[in-house]
Order: structure tokens, then sequence, then C-alpha cells
DNA sequence: TATGAATGAGCCTTCATTCAT
DNA sequence: AATGAATGAAGGCTCATTCAT
């Protein structure tokens, strides 16, 4: 077959069009919800015929699925090499947390879970498998941790629930405001940096091996 | 006539029937969402016809609103006095800490925000009034914080912040987890006070005046 | 019994409680039409409850039947002796042309026509029954006129007919203007007046037997 | 491909769809009213399911104002030509009562007009609308009138109440006994020739220039 | 007897899904 | 393979009617 005249792909394998359907769910799920977004909001969003979506998804839920995977997947790899070059302590700290913060509380990221938390008990799979999201992140800093331990730059025994102390120091407050909140209202930068600094600060006075902070934070 | 049996209530009056109603709304909201759970579901749920449910309230909206606004008083009425009697720094933020986490990542707690959270963009007034709730028991943390720091027995600068950290520490986890996850698994009591010790300890290696932990925790 | 202590009335016996809801129901009806009012609106506005109204008729229809019978009856007694103590032609015609107008006319009974038209093949019994009205009018109009043939005031062979086309020379523009337009606008009087004069001398240039006018009308 | 089977309708735009819908509609609302007539009713009427009648029509009011429409353009094109070549007086105010009467009293024409009369109230724009209809017609009938009067075969000096009085006499008697009696009595042919020669007789006693009718009509 | 709270059938309308084109 | 017109079940809500008080 000359190259030219490129393949034409068998129903529901066009993985542009995939993306293309994808795509535009995710603006109708995002804008409207689950239940607010029709079959027609998605068709018209995505720019195909309702018929193409139910040739690439069995159902509604399973588009949901797709969407939601897509989410998933954008954020991890967002997030894949947060610590990547660092292994200062505090400035390793410093990156994760901003990092960390700011893309789980963007816009995009919030809406997903906004609209993923309201079906948790018609989709619980679905739900589960989109939140081991900070875990995997959790994975990566409690490598660092470790690394930091073996260092003697940290005395930390239980280095899971301090990886888990330092995401909820750093990103507890953001989200659950902006999960409830206003999403016009982005956290301004100084806010962000103030709360992360502070959240290491804590973080070193109570697992630092050496020069704890003198002064009152 | 005896006065235990008073006469008929006015329509859309009687407590008891009206109380009956938000009962069954809440398990139907919980189980299937707010789009999910017709009114159909509801009645069925709540024992009584349809009809009757329109007596009580306006539409289906006004009913879901008395639903989060019962949930929202159970548990600030619970959290009311979640600091009263203990003026030690550690007992104190131990008890908050303890009762705090229980008490928002109870199931039904858990649940109201899920089926809450869903429904933000549209109904944006009722959720950030709900989620005043964190708020009310964080200015009662931070008064009681306020004191400790007037009896020299913390040192801090930013309260606001300080509070909002230890509700994290203390909670966060938690919340993030059951807010996603499988309701059934509620956290075991000794994880919950392991937890919390830990926040503590993480406090006051922060904030603490005298007598830090010596140990590595 | 003593006379002070009046009877009490048998369930759906008590003609002032009949006439008290039939009364709400016109009101109610005449407003919104017969699907329109719904049982609630005719409680409420005749002052009783729905429960009492199923005691006194056996459902919305009948109480239908019951207020266009009742308007039906106060026009009919209206137009009883609309030719009373007339017998001049030209003036009787007068009194009888300009008294049918007006009260086929008056906002009560076009609001009644309408109510009844739209039902006119739900209820055709209810419907014919009604407007027997102008049929009886009619027939003393023709009793009038016989009576003037008999003095040789008039030339008629069909009298039926004669009695017939005053009537609508009368009253047809009114009523087909005001049963589909605004009731608010109220024909004014010079023009009843006008319409009437001027059906008295076509009657009159066709019927009459001396001096029919010499100019044109 | 044949040009005779031309590709589908977009949505709401096949001609013929509509036609059946609208055909459909015209017997629902006619056997039941507005309000009686269900869209269930319409739909299994018109052999389409509910959901296609609103990829047509916007709701009820949208369809019911279409029935509407389409009576009031059949009439309306029925009676277009009503005066067409007849310039004789009596000749053309023959041919004029004949077809006004027929057509508006035709069981089509008073089944609209008794279901429009019924929600007057609710949708008065439609129904004036619908009702200029005997209106234009009297339009024609004054041009006639005025031709007539300029070639002296009338003497008439209000030329517009003189058709009104006219169309009245030929047609008032049957509007009023058809809109509110049983349709399946159509008035017998004999029965309208008589009442139209009579209002000839009668409006030229009163309006001829010549030639007046000797004996008592 | 009179009441009106409660019922549930039925209303108009939407929308996930199918299937002829 | 892609389309979108058509379907009809199900949604929120109303209201004629009943019946416990």
């Amino acid at each position: 077959m000359p190259s030219h005249r490129p393949t034409r792909f068998a129903a529901g394998e066009d993985p542009a069009k995939r993306r293309q359907i994808i795509e535009g769910a995710s603006r109708a799920f995002i804008r409207l919800g689950f239940d607010g977004a029709s079959m027609n909001d998605i068709a018209r969003e995505a720019g195909v015929s309702k018929g193409t979506i139910y040739v690439y998804f069995k159902d509604k839920e399973d588009l949901f699925g797709a969407f939601i995977e897509q989410e998933r997947q954008r954020i991890t790899l967002t997030l894949k090499d947060i610590l990547a070059g660092s292994e200062d302590v505090e400035d390793g700290l410093y990156c994760f947390g901003i990092r960390f913060a700011s893309e789980i509380t963007s816009p995009q990221a919030i809406n997903a879970m906004r609209t993923l938390i309201g079906v948790t008990n018609r989709m619980p799979t679905l739900c589960s498998r989109f939140f081991w999201l900070p875990a995997s992140s959790r994975i990566l800093l409690e490598n660092f941790i470790n690394r930091q331990v073996a260092l003697d730059n940290l005395a930390v025994k239980d280095t899971d629930l301090a990886a888990l102390q330092f995401i909820e120091l750093v990103s507890g407050t953001f989200i659950t405001f902006r999960l409830v909140g206003d999403l016009h209202d982005v956290p301004p930068q100084e806010e962000l940096d103030y709360v992360v600094k502070s959240a290491i600060r804590i973080f070193m006075a109570a697992y630092g091996t050496s020069n704890p902070p003198r002064t009152a934070v």
C-alpha cells in the first residue's frame, strides 16, 4: 500500500479520534459534571457524532473512565520527575512542595477531582485508581527522605508517615479550600511560597539532624 | 386530649415527618449522589409519597440543601466544645486532634462532603457554607494556641497558619483517603492515635518552647 | 326544636355552602379555565376545604357543570323580561337589542362562554344546554315579532329567521370580537347604540310595513 | 442517486414529518383540547415518538401554535379569491355568503376556533392573530361594496358596518350554533342557501338603490 | 360533618442509546 | 465507518381525589 494513502483505521481504533473524543468529553464533564453533561454536549464539544462515540466507548461511564484516566496520566507525568536532580534536603523539599501543590490545585486537577468525587459511590474503582496519584508522588518523596536519612541529614523513623505529613502540610489547605470554593481565585504565588517554606521549617524542626531554627517560626 | 398526642400538624410543619424525609433523602443522596438519586428513590427510602416531599420542600435542590444543612449542624454541634476543659498544651492538642479527625472522617461527614463536592459548580453558596465548618474549629484551635502563647508554652508567630497546619497534620491524610476511598474501612483507633501523636510531636518540635523530644520521631 | 338553634344540614345539603362553593369555583374557572384552575385554587377562593367540595360535588366536572348552570340561570333571569312592557316596534327592538347585547358581551358571560367552549368536545351536553340561552331570548323576540305582524306593523314570513337575524345584527360583531379579544376593552355605550340603531333600520327596511327610511343608511 | 429520493433531512427539517406531527396534534387537540391532549396522546396519534416531536417543536405551546397557524393559512387561502370575477351585486353577495359561511362553519374551522378560545387568556397573541381571518374577508367585502356604491348599485354610508352586518347575517347563526353544538350535524345545503338568500334580501332592502322587493320577505 | 395532609397517576420534557442511511 | 434522527424510559413536579383525624 502506498504510504501517501494512510491506512484506514478499523472502527474504534483511530487513536487521534479517540483522543479528540476524550478531549471534548473533558471539557464537557469539567464544565457540567458527569450527570450534567449530555452525550449531545460531548459530541458537539468533540466535533464528532454521537454514534462515533459509541464506537470508541461502551457507554457514558466508560467514556468518563477514559477522561479520568487521562487526567490521572497527565498529572502522573507532570509529577514524574518532581524530585529529579535535587539532593539538598531543604531545596528538594521546596521544589517538591511548590510543584506538587501547584499541580494538585490547578483548575484542571481540581475540576477532575470534583467531578470524580461526586460519583465515588457509583464508580468506586475509578475513584480509588485516580487517587493513587498522591500515593505515587509520596513514594518518590519517601525515597528522597530515605536517601537523606542515609546521609544523616534527617532523622526519621516512619518515613511513610513523614512523607505524608509533608504532603499534607504543603497542600492540604489549598486542596480543601479549592475543592469546595471558587476556582477563579487561583492562590497567589507568594501564599504558596509562604506555606511551603513554613512547612519545611516545621518539617526540619521535627526531623532535621542539625541547626534547628533558634527563633519562633 | 392527652398532651403527648397533639393535634395534626399543618402542611409541611410536622417536624417528625420532616426529619423522616431528610433521613430518607440522606440515604438516597449518599448512595447515589444528587443527580443519581431520583425523587422516587428518595420517596421510597423515606417511606412517604412524592407529593408529601413537595409539601415540605420547594424542590429537589431545596431538599438537598436541608440535608446538607442538617449535616453541617450536626458536625458543628459535635465540635462545639472540642477544646473545653483542657488547658495543658499537649493534652489539649490530643483531645482536639482525635475528636476532629474522628468526626471529620466519619462516614456521615465524608459522604456529605462527597455529595456536596459534586455539585459545587451548581450550588456554590451551599458548598462554601458547609465548609466553614473546619474554619470554625480552626478558630477554636487558634484561640487555644493564642492562650498557650500567652502562657509561654508555645512560640508561634502566625497562629492562623499554625492552627491550619495542625489540622492538616491531624486530618488531611484521612480526609483525602476517605473522600475517594472505601468507606467500609474505618481507620482503626490505633492508627488515628498514632497519627495524632506524631502530629503533636512535630507541632511541638516546631512551636514548643521547652523540652523538645530528644529522640528522632 | 327551638328556632334559635337552626337545623344542621346533612352532608352536602346546605344550600348556602353550595352557593359559596360555586361562587369560588366561578372566580377560579373564569380566571384560569377548566384545566388551569386546580381544586386547591377553588377551595381557597371559596373558603372551604377540598374535602367539603367533594361532599357537594362528585368531581371537578360536576362542579364545573354547576358553575355553568348557575351562569346560564343568571343570564336567563336577566333576560326574562327583556321585552316586557314595550309594544312599539322600534322601541321594543331597541330595548331588546341594547339589553341583549350588553348582557351577552359582559365579561362574566363572555368568560363563561370561553371556558365552556374550550371543553365542548369533552362535555358536549353541558355545552349545548348553556347555549339554549340565545334560543330562549329568541323565542321571546319571535313572539314579539308575531304580535307586531298581527298588528300589521311588520311583514314577516319566517319569524324564526327574522328573530335570529335581528339577534345576529345586534350582537354577532361584539360576541366574536370579545370571545377572542381583550376583555378589558368593554365596548363603549355609543358604539353599542350605533350598532343597535343601524340594526333596527335594516330590520325595518326589510320587514317594516310603512315609512321605510328614504335616505341611505 | 435518484432525485426523487433525496438524502436524509436534517433534524426538524423534514416537511413530511412535520406535517405528520401537526396532523396528529390537530386530531388530539381537536378531540381533547389544549390541556386535555397529552404529548403522549399526540405522539400516538401522529405515529412518532415523543422525542421526535421535541425535535420539530420547542414545546407543547409551540406545537399548538403551528396547528393553529396551519388552520389559519388554510382558511385564508380558501377565502383569498372569495369575490373574484363577480361584479353583479346580488350575485357577488351570494357567492361570498355561501363560501364564507361554508368555510367558517366547516368542522375543521369550528374545531380550531373551539380549541383556541379555551386558551385565549393564556395565548392572546395567537388568538387575535387567528381571528384577523374574518377581518381580512371583511375588507374584501367592503371593497366590493365600495365599488357597488360607486356604480350606484348600493347606497351605503358606513361601508365597514355594512360589510360586518352582511357577514353576521350570513354566518352568525351558524357559528354560534356550531361553536357550541354537535359537529356531526353539518347544516344542510338548502338551509345555508335559504339563510344567505334571506340575508341578501334584507341587505338589499336596506342598502339597495332600486327595485326593493315588493312582497314580505 | 368538615378538614387538609397524603397519595400516586400522570403531566411535560430530556437524553442515553440504537440503527437506518 | 460515520452519522444523527428516532426512540422511549425516566426525570422532576403537579394535582384530583381520598381518608384519618
